[in-house]
Formats: C-alpha cells, structure tokens, sequence
DNA sequence: GGGATGAAGTGAACCGTTTCACTTCATCGT
DNA sequence: ACGATGAAGTGAAACGGTTCACTTCATCCC
C-alpha cells in the first residue's frame, strides 16, 4: 500500500509539501506540484481514507438511512440520490437499519444524513442536527434551521382524487387509512374528508397499517356492511392491492363495483388487472432534492429551503367508470361478476 | 465526543487497560473490566471506527459493489445479504458505481467483497483477492481460492422449461438472446439449443441485449418471418416484456399466438398480462450465501464452496396453452385477437 | 541598503485507537 | 527461601494522513 511518504520521498519533497501539493492547499510551486502529482500518479496512490477523516474530521460523504432495500419505494429515491451524488465530490452510505447506525450518526462518520427510518427517533435527529451536521428528514415533520423535512404535497393530489370520483357521480365513499403515526396517512385521511365533508359526504374510515394484508382486511370488513360503497380510497397503493384482491376473491370488478384510488405510484400499479389508479410524486426527484439541499448547505452554507413535492392524481383502470378498456381484457362481460 | 482517553481516566487506569478491556483482549482482571465497562457507559462512549480501522487494517466491514439500485434484481439480493449481515459483527457497506470504486477496493476500506457491478474488471477483481481480502461475484465465472463465483443454475431451470414448451406439442421455437458478453445468456442459450438439437428442432436466435426495448425489437423482427414460431424463449424477463407489448400492439396473444418464456422472475412478470412465465431462483438466498460464505472465509478460513444457485421453472399464462384462465381476464373471446 | 513582504517549503504535533514490549507483584513448587 | 511463572497493568510507538507554526529566500520599495 503506497502512503504519501512515498510519494514524497519519490517527488525529492517533505510530506507536508506532498500533502499540499495533493490537495491544492497551501502555497506550492507549480514544478514541485507537478513532480509530487507525477509520483503520486507512478505509484497509483490513494490517499487513506481512515487516516484522512480522522484527521480531518470531515468524511466527505453523505449517509442515507433507510430501514430496509426492499420495497420499491427507496429504490428510486436511491437513484435520485446517487445521481447527485456522482457529481459531486461527495461519496454515498446507504445504510439499512442496524446495530452500528448509531455510532454511524453519533462519531459523524458521514457530513450529513438523509433519514428515512422510523427507528430513528425524533429526539436523536434534534440532538444531532447542527450547522456542521444537517439532516434531510424524508418521513416526518420535523424542522430547523439544520433539519429540513421533505414531504409529499399529500393534499394536492388527494383534492385532484377526491374530484375524480366525485365528478363521475360517485357519493357513497370509504377510506382506507394506513398507520396512525404517519403523517401523510393523516394528511391524507384529513384532506379527503375534507373534501367530502365540503360536498355533505359522510366518509366511513376503516384503520389499516400500511401493508397488503391490512387493505385485504378492510375490504372483507366492508363487504359485510349493508351497502357497498362505490368508490374506495386506500391511503397506499400496498394496501389497494390488498384491497383488489380481496375484491377479485369475492368476484367484484373495480371499478364496476367499487372504484379504488391507491396513494404511491408503486411500479406495480400500473401493471395490476385492472391497472390502479393512484397518487404519485417523483421519487427519483426527492432524494435527489433531498441530497442537492444537503449539499448545498454543506458547502455553501445555502439554508434549507423547506418545500413540498408535488403529487398528481393519475386515473387509471381501477377509478374510471366509462373509459375505453385500454387492453382488451376485462369489461363487463366479465364472467367473474356473475360468480 | 468522548474518547477512550476519558474513560480511562473516569475508570482510574491507563489507556491501554480500557482498550484491552473494551475489546476483551490482553489480560484484564474482572473488576478492573467492570469498571471500565461502566465508564465507558455513562460517558455513551463509542470507538472512533476511522481511528480503529486505520490500526487495526480491518474494518470489520462487507463491500457490496453494484452499479446502481434500481432494477428490482438487486433489491432482494441486498435484503438477503443484509439479513445475513444482521447476525454477525460485520457492517455493511454498499456501493454504487461511483469514482471512489476502485479507492474502496484498494485500500481495503472493506475486509471483503461482493462484487455485482461489470465496471470492475475480471483484472482487477483477480489482482484484489487474497486470503485478506476475498470476493465473491455474482456476474461472472472467475475462480480461485479467494474468489468465488456464485451462479445461477441455468441449465436446470432452461430445460425444464423447453420441456413444458415441448410437451405442449409446440415445435417452432426462437431464442431471443441477451448481451454477448454474459456468461448467463450463454449458458441459458446453449442449453435451449441443445435440449432442441436433441428434438431434432431448428431454433433461429434474435440478437438483443437484455433490455425491454431489444425484446421489443427482436418480435418486430420475428413478424417479419414468412411464418410466426410457436414458442419464444427470451433470456431474460425484461425482453419478454418488450416482446409481449410488441405482441399486443399488433393484436398477438399470448400464448395463444405466441408462448413465451422469460428468465429471472422478476416481480413485475406474476403480474403482467399474461402473467409471465419464467425461470426463477431466490436472489435473497443469493445474497444471504454470498456473504455467509465471505464471513466464513474471514473469520474460520473456511474455504469458499463453489455452488450453483438452483433455478426452477414457473408455468404461468404466457406459456400455459389450455390451462383455465387463472382471472377472469383475457381469453380467446379477445376482441383484440380480431384487430 | 535594509526592512517589509510574501511565496515556497518544512518539522512536528496531532487525530483516536491498538498493540508490542515491558514492569510489577503475588503465588507456587521444590 | 528463592527462582520461575504468569496474571495484571502500563508507556509509547505506531497507523497515514493534515495542518499549525515556522524558516528561508528572492523581490520590492523607499
């Protein structure tokens, strides 16, 4: 492993000037800089990336902490970020929950944190958060001049949602609530009620988590009441699946029978019979939003500018009644309806 | 930030005795330890890892290289090494492509390698490996002591699908291939070539590069033959997705028109319509063995087991000729057929 | 001519650990 | 009673960089 003693020995110069000459500090002459990048060159050397953040106390790298890889949802948002990433000078750690993503944030050793995991609490990004040390807070509402969250424009889309079904002369209408603690469930649930209580609906909330099952659960819990209502609205598009299969089980066509609007944009939507109706923002842009801000602050000393990603409504198969079938599957001659 | 300095003076010992207690190493008694450990605990002291690392030249963490984080293929893979990583005393540290690649690799900033990113060369990977330092790669056929490959069971899972395809009385066949340079492509190629030889059965092969599009490509090309196959074997999923859009633009059903085939279960292909037929293998358990055995090799010298990941075949809609409609959708009463 | 100036370069301390080589001292066997 | 032994503990030198404080020396200005 070649050090920068080598390469100094190797350009006839003290490892300070070396060192100088490496990193463009200090004042070098531009021959002795030259030979010393010649060496380094020669002797293919790169500098130790421990030694130099210890001394250094800065890593030049940026964390992203996540609770898991799975679930296509943080795939994007990684992509957003490391294509930011790779035009920076900045490196990436992506790191799933774990026993060491304390002493990750607590020893700094990443410039600043992208938090995506409910494992970390609130009071440790506050306790972390500082000018020399910001944080991008994707799934909660927390904020300082060094922590800024990133959050969805939940009620924009829900609105543009909400207008969809009613417009289509829909009335009766369920909601399908993801996981208490989440505010964008709570944004969303408060928003379509709402809207529907602006136009005298009565709107039955039933309670899910977030997951499939929990959409499948509340469909078959619908199913027992008296009267069916026309259209559903699932706080996530997980749970609209649930929500569809259920509904597939038990031989009823969306949006034949209950129009579903999901919240999510999971890649999958678009592909599911019938194909889903949902809320989508560019998660893609959001990490890379959430890395450029970091950055920026880091760098430049730029403040946080606190801001909302927009959603839009996309009207699919499973919410709208009269469309043409774009494929040529289903339609109303549908055998599983007389089941 | 408190050092071990502080908690050796809070203990009343010497730096040394706090760092050997810490670490359970060198000969400590069992008071002494106590106090250590307690001191350590109420300063909320964590090691420094740049400073540990740089004396130790051990990092006590796993390197996974892939070239970015999307497509799907990665995401389970990644789930599956970090189950595995959860268990151990390891860290994980993933990397997407990015200048710093090769600075990560060469200065040992991971004690070992999962390798999924064809940016690194077959020269560098041989020149990195030792027993230090060993790599598994899940991309290529590269093997020697401290490098393992770790490959599909492709054969396996392409034969028993011809034999599903066979077996249904089809006999005009064509193979739509992936990139060249992938030994995956290859072998799923030979072995379909092959299993037809033996029928007897002249298969054309269609030039693509694993991607939607030259899937796309290849069946704009196939419906310009005097006569359609009966079946298509792509090598991978993606292509066959690119081929059954081009099929249902011009009105082809599969597998009515066509049977297809597709190869790695991606999770898009149990949804697509027609549910996709395809070669799977667990990418979590692909992910989970490669660093199983990596940290096996670390820690007990246990030496890598060459292995190959068992693929199975998946009968599904796109290739399943008279099997009942598995939803209600879709059916030879497609009007699409007529068009 | 001589002090001020600033560019070019250097020595050594330091970042926070680990670990080698060493000391001290109680215990043991004979 | 005494050397051998080994457990318990310590001082200081690494690891490989960065950077503060300093020297040297040519140039400039009055």
């Amino acid at each position: 492993m070649t050090t920068i003693r080598d390469v100094a020995k190797r350009a006839g110069v003290s490892v300070t000037t070396a060192s100088y000459a490496l990193n463009d500090t200090g004042s070098i002459g531009e021959a002795t800089r030259k030979r010393v990048l010649e060496a380094a060159e020669e002797l293919n050397f790169h500098p130790n990336a421990f030694a130099r953040n210890l001394k250094r106390r800065k890593t030049q790298t940026i964390g992203v902490f996540i609770s898991r890889f799975s679930g296509s949802f943080y795939e994007e948002i990684l992509e957003g970020i490391h294509s930011v990433i790779l035009e920076t000078d900045y490196e990436l750690l992506v790191c799933p929950e774990s026993r060491s993503t304390r002493r990750i944030l607590l020893h700094r050793q990443v410039d600043g944190a992208i938090v995506f995991d409910r494992k970390i609490t609130n009071e440790q990004v506050l306790k972390l958060a500082s000018r020399r040390f910001p944080i991008v807070v994707l799934d909660r509402d927390l904020q300082n001049d060094f922590i800024l969250p990133l959050l969805l424009d939940n009620a924009q889309g829900v609105r543009e949602a909400f207008r969809h079904l009613y417009d289509q002369g829909l009335r009766r209408m369920a909601f399908v609530a993801g996981a208490l603690d989440a505010l964008d469930n709570a944004e969303r649930m408060e928003t379509f009620l709402a809207e529907a209580k602006r136009k005298r609906l009565q709107v039955p909330v039933y309670q899910g988590n977030f997951t499939e099952v929990s959409g499948y659960d509340a469909a078959r819990l619908i199913f027992q009441s008296a009267q069916l209502p026309q259209a559903v609205f699932c706080a996530n598009d997980q749970m609209a699946f649930g929500f569809l299969r259920a509904m597939t089980e038990r031989g009823l066509r969306a949006p034949a029978a209950i129009a579903i609007v999901g919240f999510d944009d999971i890649p999958l939507a678009r592909h599911m019979q019938p194909s889903l109706s949902t809320i989508g923002a560019s998660r893609f842009e959001w990490g890379a939003t959430a890395v450029r801000q970091l950055i920026d602050l880091l760098d430049n000393e730029t403040p946080f500018q606190p801001l909302r990603l927009s959603t839009r409504f996309l009207a699919r198969q499973s919410s709208t009644l009269n469309a043409e079938p774009q494929t040529a599957l289903g339609g109303t001659h549908d055998p599983a309806l007389s089941s």
